[in-house]
DNA sequence: AACTATTTATAAGA
DNA sequence: TTCTTATAAATAGTT
C-alpha cells in the first residue's frame, strides 16, 4: 500500500531497505498487539535485523513462556518442524518423536469418531497418562541434549584454556635465554597493545 | 480498516472473535512473510489460539533456531554480564519457588483435611491451574539458566580461541628477528609435540 | 521525519 | 461459511 505497488522481493538499495525495515516493523509488531488483545489469544514476534538487533513483541509476560509452549507442541505436533539435519542419533530420536505424533493421532481417532458420551473418565484418565509420558519422555530427551551441549563446551573450554597456558608458558620460558631479552620486550610491547584493543 | 473503526479491545462475541482471528491472523502471518523477504530480515511469529491451536511462521529453517538466538539476546542483554548473576533475580526466583512449595503444602493440608465429597471440580481445576502454573514457571526457568549456561560458554570459548591465534601470532612473527631463529625453531618443535597430543 | 497517493487489510453485510 | 464491498489502515515514493 503505497505510491505503486511493491513486488515481494528483496528491496536491494540498502536505504530503502532499512527505511521500509522500520516502517514494516513497526507495523507487523502493531498488528501481533492487536491481535492478542481484539482476539484474546497468545502472539509472540521475533525480528533480528540483518545487523543482528532484535526487535519483539509478546502477548504475556515473557516470551519465554510461549517459547515452552511452542516447544511442547511442535515437539507432539503432526507435522513436526525440525529440519532435515539427522544422521543416526537424531534419526532415532525422531522415530521416538514419532510415536508422540503416532499417539496425537491416536487421540484425535478416538475423540473424532466416538461420541463424547462414549468415552468413559478412565478412558480420558488413560489418554492423559499416555500424553504425561510422552511430555516426560521429550522434555528428558530436551534436558539431554542441553546438559550434553554443555559438558561438550567444558571440554572445549578445558582444553583452550590448557592450551594457552602452554603457549604463555613458551613466550615466559624464553625470557631465561639471554640472546632474546630485546626480541621479549619487543613482545611484550606488542601484547601490551594488543590488550588495550579488547 | 473495515465498514467502520474497530476499537482495540476485546470483541466479546465469541464467533465474530473468532472470525476476526481468522482474517488478521493471516493477515499478520502474511505480513511477517512480506517484512522478513522484502528487508531480509529473520522473523519468527507464533500465534495461540485460545482454544490452543498453534499457528506459526518463521524465514528460517525452524522457530528453534531463532528461538535460541532469542535466548542468547536476552540471556546477554539486559545489563546482566555474564559470570556473576544471582544476588537480586536469583532471590526473587528462590522467592518464586517456595511459592511452589508453598502451594503444595496448601494442596496437601485441603486435600488431607477435607472430606474428598466437599471439593468440588471448580476447586480442582483451581488448584490444577495452579499446579500447572507453577511447572511451566520452574521449566522455563530451568531452560533458560541451561541455555545463559551455554551461552556464557560459547563467549569463554570465543574468547579463549582469540587468545591462542594472539599468542600464535607473538611466536609466528618472532621469526623476522633473525638473531632469534634458534629460539624460535625450539619453540616450533614443543609447538609441534603439542599439537601431536591434542 | 512528514506528507499523500495508492494499495492492502478487513469489518460488516449478503 | 464464503464472498463482497465500503472503509480504515498501512505504506511506497516524494519532499
Amino acid at each position: 500500500m503505497g505510491r505503486r505497488k511493491l513486488e515481494i522481493k528483496r528491496i536491494e538499495d540498502k536505504s530503502a531497505r532499512q527505511v521500509t525495515f522500520t516502517k514494516r516493523r513497526n507495523g507487523l509488531l502493531k498488528k501481533a498487539k492487536e491481535l492478542s488483545v481484539i482476539c484474546d489469544v497468545d502472539v509472540g514476534v521475533i525480528i533480528f535485523s540483518s545487523r543482528g538487533k532484535l526487535y519483539h513483541y509478546c502477548s504475556t509476560n515473557s516470551l519465554t513462556e510461549i517459547l515452552q509452549h511452542y516447544q511442547n507442541c511442535v515437539a507432539m505436533g503432526p507435522g513436526a518442524q525440525t529440519g532435515v539435519r539427522g544422521t543416526r542419533e537424531e534419526k532415532s530420536k525422531y522415530a521416538g518423536l514419532l510415536k508422540s505424533g503416532e499417539l496425537l493421532q491416536i487421540v484425535d481417532r478416538e475423540l473424532g469418531e466416538t461420541c463424547v458420551d462414549d468415552l468413559t473418565v478412565t478412558d480420558l484418565v488413560h489418554l492423559e497418562k499416555q500424553l504425561e509420558d510422552a511430555l516426560i519422555q521429550i522434555r528428558a530427551t530436551k534436558t539431554h541434549l542441553l546438559l550434553d551441549s554443555i559438558s561438550t563446551l567444558h571440554e572445549k573450554e578445558k582444553i583452550l584454556v590448557e592450551e594457552k597456558r602452554r603457549l604463555e608458558e613458551k613466550i615466559a620460558g624464553s625470557k631465561t635465554d639471554g640472546r632474546t631479552n630485546k626480541m621479549i620486550m619487543d613482545l611484550n610491547v606488542i601484547a601490551d597493545s594488543q590488550m588495550t584493543e579488547q
